[in-house]
DNA sequence: TTTGTAACTAAACACATGGTTAGTTGGCGC
DNA sequence: GCGCCAACTAACCATGTGTTTAGTTACAAA
């Protein structure tokens, strides 16, 4: 895509393109469809750098999941900080989440592919830091239990339907892209943050005490 | 997996474990990255049986995924027949697709696949019949709208939001199921008539009318 | 300017792939 | 019992794969 005319030598600069140009791929076709040529032919380095920066076609992949969940994980922990009311609490993590994964567009669906695939490529510790997230819808939804404005309800299940939301979203992003530029999307093509919004609200008010008929 | 001792010889039969064993491996590891010899190793057929009754890895692919979303449809048309108040008709349509799922379990895995896999293999008209799902949402919403019950909203965002976390949570049960067989699953897992139903209903929260406090 | 080495390439490797082909065989109709 | 053909297999082919290796080159330090 952005060959460029390397006649300079700078490591760091290639491994960049390299995770670049792998991350782009590994979202689009999965890991093993994703061949070490595509990746040289892209990044205009030889495939043998794959094996000199990352040892393998796998550590590549690894660090590009690695830098991705790190990149989501700034952006939810900036996020936890601030303090809101509970109900306001849903639409902003789901912001920045959604934030997150514009900083690491190929994150989710490297993340699908991983499931699916039975046979966890993902490093144990990119794993678990993940499952953090799943500690601050936990922790909302308490919150707003005890403070009576949330009825109670599996918090799991939340989280399962705000992750899973999004990271479809996210996922079928490029398929809605290319349906509207060829006029043929009969339907809306909702801006990421603006989706995250509109799902975080409508988990808040789906939760909304049966008690309280007018809060806010 | 299922490696029979083949010795009789049965056309229905063999059609069969090819697409079983086909939609099965689709589903975990993508297009590309299924072999016809994993296909043929997992039936206990020779790979050129994909050729002969399929033509190609393609056909077998595509006569998968048709069956699995005609699957899917039939009960949600099913569904569709059956007249209820707007609230309601939102859980019924969440567990139809749910049972659909039920029927056609390695679907959402494929469709998942094939959205990331960039060049799409699905066959225009299994995608366009997919697309009848959103009508039903589309309907549901309008009806609600008109009759006060919900607010306005974006059907296509709430067709997400719906599609989305049904279809995380069934490519997920494999990872939760494992996880909680190991002892190592802190959290639930949900039934997945159950959490369809969860679901559903808590859009249809989410949805109410602003102006009708307590409605039902 | 020389030199050491990190950055990089070309070529070869062993192996796996999807598809084809030529041939074999089980079982049903007669 | 026999012949025929659908059902099935083994082997091969051309191509593409990830990794390794042996060698080349840019560049910074001396």
């Amino acid at each position: 895509m952005a060959r460029k005319a390397r006649q300079i030598r700078n490591a760091a600069a290639s491994r960049e393109a390299l995770m670049e140009a792998g991350a782009r791929l590994f979202a689009r076709k999965g890991f093993a469809a994703t061949s070490l040529d595509a990746i040289a032919e892209d990044t205009g380095l030889n495939k043998a750098m794959v094996a000199y920066y990352f040892g393998s076609k796998t550590g590549l992949y690894q660090a590009i999941l690695d830098q991705g969940v790190s990149r989501v994980l700034e952006r939810v922990d900036v996020e936890a900080l601030e303090a809101r009311p509970p109900d306001l609490r849903l639409p902003a993590f789901a912001r920045a989440l959604a934030r997150g994964f514009e900083a690491a567009p190929y994150l989710p669906g490297m993340l699908v592919q991983d499931y699916l695939s039975g046979e966890q490529q993902m490093r144990p510790e990119a794993a678990a830091s993940l499952a953090r997230n799943f500690e601050v819808t936990r922790a909302i939804i308490e919150r707003g239990t005890m403070a009576g404005v949330f009825r109670a309800v599996d918090p799991h299940q939340v989280h399962l339907v705000l992750i899973g939301a999004l990271v479809f979203f996210r996922i079928t992003k490029p398929f809605r892209d290319k349906m509207q530029s060829a006029g043929r999307l009969p339907y809306s093509n909702p801006d990421p943050e603006d989706f995250a919004e509109f799902i975080g609200e409508m988990i808040a008010r789906g939760l909304k005490s049966d008690s309280t008929p007018e809060p806010h």
